[in-house]
DNA sequence: TGATATTAGTTTCACATGAAACTAATATAT
DNA sequence: ATATATTAGTTTCATGTGAAACTAATATCA
């Protein structure tokens, strides 16, 4: 149980160092390939597993606010990735897909994101690989 | 090893979105009771540990770029609660400390965020406590 | 039914942010 | 010594962001 503060070992502040490092080099290497943000890429990604779904569903998959999957997703249709309807049973509600360069762009980009992953992962061991993915699911479970 | 990209799983999201809700809930208690921004309170943190240093030093420590740094140094200096002075063997280098107020801030804030560390902390078991620390600290080594 | 509340998504506003250009001080090379 | 490069930090600019107010559609209640 601590009791004083150092930052360097003070476990918010280490995931936040973490998790932006690896976050920016991945969106790097795709918004300088693709000219997509990473909130937009997000957005591709979600309508890359499934199709045909509300900007909610969207916010709600990615954990972006509504504002931020709003911006997203009209970049995303003037830029022709993305394809918007609306769902007859309740005209408010958005109905996204990918478009064919959309579709396009999340099979290049989702093996990249992949191989990413893979290439951390495999600087772990097999163990240390699977204990992450334990505790990272015990810790997306804490109460704050 | 994985072939097909599920956001659910994917690490690098994972780790950004538990980040930056662990981040938030800290930043929401004392940006609300102190009104201090979470780039504030990281050069509080900094200086709180070790006083009169430059502004680079709390740049690296908190991995915090130079204009953030600055921007947040500066509001500082207005309300108060840090206080500069220049190096005279190099009058660019500045030389930061906390002021009375800045250390009263600094020994309020920084029990509320070891707290919440340990709130957090006392989910897990020892066990899974120190395979956390473990793991992050090979995570921190990885190249990207 | 009409009146009120809720929901989906957008717009606006005020503020945050990062990159690049800049200033001033110091170090290095000629 | 004088020009050139480097370093510390700041300012500017263009863009990103979240909260709150807003619009339009649907649901609920009396």
């Amino acid at each position: 149980m601590k009791t004083t503060l150092k930052l360097q070992e003070f476990l918010p502040y280490r995931l936040s160092v973490l998790s932006n490092r690896i976050s920016r080099a991945i969106a790097d290497r795709y918004e300088e390939q693709f000219q997509i943000s990473l909130p937009e890429w997000r957005v591709i990604a979600v309508l890359g597993e499934s199709s045909e779904v509300s900007a909610g569903f969207v916010a709600q998959k990615t954990a972006m606010d509504k504002v931020a999957v709003s911006r997203a997703v009209n970049k995303l249709i003037t830029s022709g990735l993305l394809i918007r309807k609306f769902a007859n049973e309740d005209k408010r509600r958005s109905v996204l897909s990918l478009s064919k360069s959309g579709s396009e762009v999340y099979n290049e980009v989702a093996p990249l994101a992949i191989d990413y992953e893979n290439k951390m992962m495999k600087q772990l061991s097999l163990n240390d690989q699977s204990l992450l993915e334990e505790l990272l699911g015990k810790l997306e479970k804490i109460n704050l």
